[in-house]
DNA sequence: AAAATAGTACGATTATTTTCGTACTTAATC
DNA sequence: GATTAAGTACGAAAATAATCGTACTATTTT
């Protein structure tokens, strides 16, 4: 799948979290932190449609969107790109970089240490 | 400073390597991964220039161009992006993203157990 | 049933990014 | 010293992304 850009990101994350919606939810989700028009969030969710990002369900005269990737597989590629392109494909200073700019909780920290024990596990 | 393009940090990239380089060094790196003409390369450099991402040593004929942002605050805010936009900003998904993707050596991991560590102090 | 409201479709415009040809200049080579 | 090679400058085209107005249709409300 091609690359999203940074808007069509923007209404992803959107269909992610509600799994399926109408154009208007997805507007009035989006204008609460951009200044934007409702045949723009209209238009780009037909494009994206047009492009093979989004199922839309027809059925009712209020179409309803879904994304055919789901978040991990994006997220997946995004992290790819990142890696190769910003950090010389350095998981470890990627991982630093994102941990020291918004700190874990306890239990999030209990959790990364149990992934890298299966990290370690697995690599030997 | 602005957000780089994705073209722009493949520039980037390859003078946080060289520290300094020629237009027709940068050129020929990039060119090892893309089809593109040196004209290109040139006019893409210029205009970094021109917004004031890059230097540039014009005191010999072949002019030498270097990053002015480093490597380390350019990292910071992609991540910072890119945590906001496509991980709900858990930073804790990025980092186990990114980690499971490329495999940390031993030694990173050693890294990555130390800096949880501190992290773990600085939080109480 | 008229008017207002809430939808979709889509062409056209604007903005941004990327690419490249051409002109010109300086240095190296024959 | 003429030609070739290696540079820079830069306008303009092509490609891509984002925005929005207008036309049209279906549904609700009055």
């Amino acid at each position: 799948m091609t690359k999203p850009t940074e808007s069509e990101l923007e209404i992803l994350s959107i269909l992610w979290e509600l799994k399926d919606a109408s154009v208007r939810q997805v507007h009035e989700r989006l204008a609460e932190t951009k200044e934007t028009g409702y045949t723009t969030t209209l238009k780009m969710m037909q494009l994206m449609h047009a492009k093979g990002m989004l199922l839309r369900d027809e059925e009712n005269r209020t179409h309803r969107y879904r994304p055919v990737v789901q978040q991990g597989e994006t997220q997946k590629s995004l992290v790819k790109n990142l890696l190769s392109i910003a950090f010389g494909g350095s998981s470890t200073s990627l991982a630093m970089q994102a941990l020291g700019q918004e700190k874990p909780s306890k239990e999030e920290l209990k959790e990364i240490r149990a992934f890298l024990d299966q990290l370690e596990k697995e690599n030997r």
